[in-house]
DNA sequence: TCTCACTTTGTAGTTTTATTACATCAAAGG
DNA sequence: CCTTTGATGTAATAAAACTACAAAGTGAGA
């Protein structure tokens, strides 16, 4: 169907309705994929026990206009089958293996998410942010740390930018939300009961509710705003890992998404801050 | 270098030192990588401005046994769709491309600081950390985020960590160093005075100091052991961004070590913990 | 500055691979 | 039992990739 979509579950999903000769070449082609892609027409045809145009027409029957670029295909839905699998740590895993583990699964995850932006939620994301009077940043956990930087980032804007870490506390300044206040939510679950009960409260005065948490959470039926983000935490894993990077991005974009709409005036008050730190470092030699 | 690792970059990295025909064939396919995957041996000579074989030996350079080949190779690398070249933001980009680049940017990053981890040197730091009686997490401005976040993580090992933002705080923590103390600083530049400062101040004491610095740097000078990072963060850009993901990563990667030095025994203290935030959320649909 | 050795690059021919046109075969309907 | 339609294979053709070799360029030493 669409191009991005795995050719190898298109395959087997076509599998019945197949008929004799295409029904061998498909089953040649799943019964090792990787070894499909390394060969020529003629092998691939003896493989299956066809002829070559049988193949040629069966590839062209999958949208390819030819063998080689349906061996290209097959070639990018693989790496995407592999790649898309995260590899969980095991406890026997050695130096050499479980750091790469670990940044390949974010890497993972980064690109998925990066796939699956909701780009117009972003969008009216950085119009509430750039709008805003006044920005809350609330987090738990180890969405705190994530909220925490946030802070960092947005204060840079000339915005007030507040970030709190205890929920009697959420309570307080969100009863005293007022219009032009953004309360911006950070949640991996959106499921913590005080955060969306903090959310509700929000809601009943006139501030602002953003939310970056998952999809279809009581936190984001809650919120003015949800950007989504279905990032699969690996379950088994008992440390929260990826989630919070494609947070951390996601604020990166927002904060991006800022200093593009305010324009060329902002980089001078940016480059001050920027120089501001300079005297509390080292000299560098470049 | 090693066979999982992008195409893309190995060739941009291995630009410098190709001659003439093979520059331009490399420019030839970093302009235009999709092109590439689909073109002849004949087009893409074309492009290049050279001759079929000098394409041919170009692939072979690059470990490939032939055009088909290399051109699978990098229809592999693609999949990821990530640009191998970081791109900077610019002040006229939208929505469509800014948000695209900044995951590529930060990806890139992370296959980079992949490829370079130095794993002694994470090994040593997890033995440091897994003796610990006591772990510090020190760091200042965007750090301080990772820091706390650190915090999040390791506090779950039955160890009492401390993570602190306060450079006077540092100084009355470092004073009083112990043996069996980590001292574990995090910043990207290395040349913060007052964290130098601290380290040194530590040094004075029977308590061990580890940071996750850039290579080189005089807070990597002061302390026992140095995980040395050398991400390029954009230097154009007014806003930190790659560098405190890969630290955090990086910090991922310690955890891990962590748990698994530790052993299965771990994982039930883990699991505790993890079912202690249950009762904190609305219950889940799955 | 010339020459020799060596490297780089291109040309032309060969081989391999893929595609097309067409013939044959098999199954279904009259 | 013949006809028709669709499936499949054969063989010829076209395209692509590769190889051997020749020419052009480069640099060191005489």
């Amino acid at each position: 169907m669409n191009q991005d979509s795995n050719l190898l579950s298109e395959l087997s999903a076509a599998l019945p309705g197949l008929n004799k000769s295409e029904t061998k070449v498909a089953r040649a082609i799943l019964e090792d994929p990787e070894a499909a892609t390394r060969s020529s027409i003629a092998v691939l045809a003896a493989a299956a026990g066809v002829s070559e145009p049988s193949v040629n027409r069966f590839c062209k029957k999958f949208g390819a206009t030819g063998f080689p670029d349906f061996k290209l295909r097959l070639a990018r839905s693989l790496v995407s089958g592999v790649r898309y699998i995260s590899r969980a740590v095991e406890m026997d895993d050695d130096i050499d293996t479980y750091p790469k583990k670990l940044f390949d699964n974010t890497i993972t995850a980064l690109m998925l998410a990066r796939d699956q932006l909701p780009l117009a939620d972003i969008e009216r994301a950085v119009d509430y942010l750039a709008q805003a009077r006044q920005i809350y940043f609330l987090g738990l956990g180890t969405s705190a740390a994530v909220a925490r930087d946030a802070e960092h980032k947005f204060f840079r804007f000339k915005v007030p930018v507040t970030t709190c870490t205890d929920p009697l506390m959420h309570r307080m300044l969100a009863a005293g939300g007022r219009a032009g206040d953004v309360f911006f939510f950070i949640s991996h679950t959106g499921r913590t009961e005080t955060l969306v009960e903090t959310a509700e409260l929000v809601r009943s005065t006139e501030a602002t509710v953003v939310s970056l948490t998952a999809e279809g959470s009581p936190l984001a039926a809650a919120s003015h705003l949800s950007i989504d983000l279905s990032v699969a935490e690996n379950t088994e894993e008992y440390l929260p890992m990826t989630s919070r990077i494609v947070q951390l991005v996601v604020l990166d974009v927002l904060a991006t998404g800022m200093t593009l709409r305010r324009g060329e005036s902002i980089l001078p008050h940016l480059a001050r801050i920027k120089d501001s730190l300079k005297s509390t470092r080292f000299p560098s030699g470049d």
